[in-house]
DNA sequence: CGCCCTTATGCTACATCTGAGCAAAAGGCG
DNA sequence: CGCCTTTTGCTCAGATGTAGCATAAGGGCG
């Protein structure tokens, strides 16, 4: 009973705000995320990642976490061997471009910014998903059931996080290309959204449900913010990341009451209104107390 | 480049409550996970996990999240070859024995229960630690602070789920008998607690986290449950978990107004007070909408 | 310059949630 | 029966969250 002969990879899902989009950094084409083998000189899976993706990109990570491991038979291109994915969630500042590129995400899986407009689930993705639903009559209603409560259908409430369970819902349904050959559907009944390398776009969707779950109960957004900036700034950081919408005044209150930031004294003008006062996070409450993060003060509409 | 060989493995905790008490299955002496290598045959690292377990334990898991993957050079033994260990937390009820044994899990990290006594926390934990934070004057500071808002030391709260962190923080100082040689105490210094193979105390610490975690936000404590119980055992349940109490009335109004349970219609009596309605787990909750779990009425008091 | 548009900020009304405690219901038992 | 225990119902005040009104303070333009 020997185990088998694996290699382990290291991905990096690693995220900046980039002209106001939440942005992954990707490299080649199609994109795929940094990656590499662990190496016998890597301490740690964590600083193995920290490696390779400075090796690949120039790129010094600060805010790192692990994401979730991959290790399926049935998935990533089926090559020889059985590689084993650690993936990690990064957070920074664009910066200097370094090498490779940022690309929206919303650009990789669009359907998960509902703060324009719904037409592209109204006209692609819910058809689509009616058709697999219907097309097996012995799992119909079970299947009716998964669609409508991950993508927020028959009047049910859409959940920012189920991210990952919405990609797979398309994988599995054959509404990606990235899904296997049979059933895959015509190009024209295919859901938009630019495909990656291998399963890297399940991984994304990986790192972006942890990352709308966190930020509602750890303050990680800063990690993504410049070291000044105006509450709006914040404001529309948070909303872009969650793909929907926060009503002003209460997050402005909810981010004071709790000390997550100090005035610089600096106001930044120049946007066509009353110019905003400027604010630095306060890396201490990290360690002052258990602090609740940036909790989103749900409009009760949808 | 060509990466490292490396054979993966599998670790479970599996927790069930087992006599009003939280507990893990482990084999043999001093007491391991269930564990064993991912195989080709296995056709994810979850399947994996459930066969092993079934396997070595005889049990098959209902619910099962991977936890954490550990890969670092300094742990773990320090063996040959570079084991990766895929974790993953099973919850599930006792039913019949099998092999191995539930073992209390406070018997293997004693000081998380902070219902009955802090003296185990008061009389050796704290001692241990303030020697370790004051034999470094460079890193004093820095330890003080760590010391005390891991512990909820110097009139900080202490948090539950930091479970991992103070057992890292153990192992870091040298009060557990798994830390590294240099810096071992004698006997007497210790912190009590029996020690488990290789790096699977760290392990469970981490199952106990995320469990702890996780039942603030998803009703999880049901996996544990009986398919009938009273509110006053779910209640047991809970604190059981959480390492501590709350508030009886409220915790009641809590899983009622979520539509969390509903009556069997049986009652149970012979507790020596007014016989207990039964209830049963509304396991549809789970599809009609994103249910909050079991949040605990706090006790503003520590 | 004065008006209007825009964005930023302050504040209030109201609903809901939470923490805390009183008290009654309903068995067991001497 | 009276007293113990545990379960259950209910109230009440303070905290928190949702929603919207109102004012402040810049830029642009006639």
């Amino acid at each position: 009973m020997t185990g088998q002969v694996v290699s382990a990879e290291l991905l990096a899902v690693v995220v900046a705000m980039v002209d106001g989009r939440p942005s992954v950094l990707t490299l080649g084409a199609p994109p795929r995320l940094p990656s590499g083998p662990l190496l016998p000189s890597h301490l740690s899976l964590q600083a193995a990642t920290r490696a390779w993706v400075e090796e690949q990109t120039g790129r010094r990570l600060g805010y790192l976490e692990q994401l979730y491991t991959f290790a399926d038979l049935d998935r990533d291109g089926g090559g020889s061997g059985r590689p084993i994915s650690v993936s990690y969630l990064g957070l920074t500042t664009p910066g200097h471009p370094g090498i490779g590129g940022w690309r929206d995400w919303y650009a990789l899986l669009p359907w998960e910014d509902t703060r324009t407009d719904t037409t592209l689930l109204d006209d692609h993705i819910a058809p689509g998903l009616r058709r697999w639903v219907e097309s097996d009559p012995a799992a119909r209603g079970e299947r009716r059931r998964r669609v409508d409560t991950t993508f927020g259908l028959a009047g049910l409430a859409w959940q920012p996080e189920l991210v990952l369970q919405r990609y797979e819902l398309l994988y599995e349904s054959g509404l990606v290309p990235e899904s296997p050959a049979p059933w895959r559907r015509p190009d024209d009944e295919l859901v938009p959204g630019e495909r990656m390398a291998g399963d890297h776009r399940r991984v994304l969707a990986t790192g972006l449900a942890r990352l709308r779950a966190k930020i509602t109960y750890r303050p990680v957004v800063f990690e993504l913010m410049p070291t000044s900036f105006t509450l709006r700034q914040l404001q529309d950081c948070v909303e872009a990341l969650a793909g929907r919408d926060v009503h002003t005044q209460n997050f402005r209150r909810l981010i004071e009451q709790q000390d997550l930031v100090e005035e610089t004294g600096d106001v930044h003008a120049g946007t066509g209104g009353r110019p905003a006062r400027l604010y630095r996070f306060r890396r201490q409450v990290l360690q002052e107390r258990h602090v609740a993060g940036t909790k989103l003060p749900t409009t009760r509409a949808r």
